[in-house]
DNA sequence: AAGGGACACAACCGCACCTGT
DNA sequence: GACAGGTGCGGTTGTGTCCCT
C-alpha cells in the first residue's frame, strides 16, 4: 500500500509551535474536540498537519499534563514498567497519570538508561530482575507507588479502545 | 569570558495497526 | 478479502541551555 506523506502539502509549517498556534489549537479542541486530526488544522486555520497538532496537544497542551521533574517514585515506576513492558512508552505513560509517552521516552534515554547501566555494572544482576519476576507472576494488578491497581498487559485487540 | 561537550526536551519521520468501504 | 485512509506509536533528530575547562 502506498501512502502519501502526512505533510506533503506545501506551505505547511514545521518546527516549534508559537503561543498563537497553541492558543488556536487549545481553544478549537475545547470547543469542538478532536474528532479528526487530519481535518482539524484546516478547520481551525492552522498551517500544520494533523499529526503535528495531535503531538502538540498530547505532549504539551492537554490540561491534565503534569509538568516538571519526575519524582523518584515515578522514575522507579518507569524502570519497573520498562522491565515488564519493554519500549512500550504509551503503555507506560498510561500508568503514570499526567505523564506523556514522549516525556517518559526522553527521561528514559537521558536519565534512566544511564542510571540503570551504572547500577547493573556495580550491583548483582539478580536484584531488580527478581522483583520484576515476582511482579510478573501477577500481571493483571500491579500496585505502583500511587497505590492504584493497574492492568499491565492489554491484548492487541483492545489497543484501539485505549485511543 | 569564551569555547566545546553534555544534557534536556520538543518535534518530526516512518511504520504498523485499525477501521470503514 | 482487499484496499485505502486515519491514527497512534516508537525511534530519531534538531536545537536550546547548562556546565566544565
Amino acid at each position: 500500500m502506498v501512502r502519501a506523506p502526512c505533510c506533503e502539502k506545501m506551505g505547511l509549517k514545521k518546527g516549534p509551535w508559537t503561543p498563537e498556534e497553541d492558543q488556536i489549537l487549545v481553544s478549537f479542541i475545547q470547543k469542538y474536540g478532536h474528532g479528526n486530526w487530519r481535518a482539524l488544522p484546516k478547520i481551525a486555520g492552522l498551517l500544520r498537519c494533523g499529526k503535528s497538532c495531535r503531538l502538540r496537544w498530547i505532549n504539551y497542551l492537554r490540561p491534565d499534563i503534569k509538568r516538571g521533574n519526575f519524582t523518584r517514585e515515578e522514575e522507579e515506576a518507569i524502570i519497573k514498567l520498562h522491565e515488564m513492558l519493554g519500549n512500550r512508552w504509551s503503555a507506560i505513560a498510561a500508568r503514570l497519570p499526567g505523564r506523556t509517552d514522549n516525556e517518559i521516552k526522553n527521561v528514559w534515554h537521558t536519565h534512566l538508561k544511564k542510571r540503570l547501566k551504572d547500577q547493573t555494572s556495580t550491583s548483582s544482576p539478580a536484584s531488580s530482575a527478581s522483583i520484576v519476576a515476582s511482579q510478573s507472576a501477577e500481571p493483571e494488578n500491579i500496585i505502583l507507588h500511587n497505590h492504584l491497581p493497574v492492568p499491565v498487559m492489554f491484548p492487541q485487540s483492545q489497543k484501539s479502545q485505549l485511543h
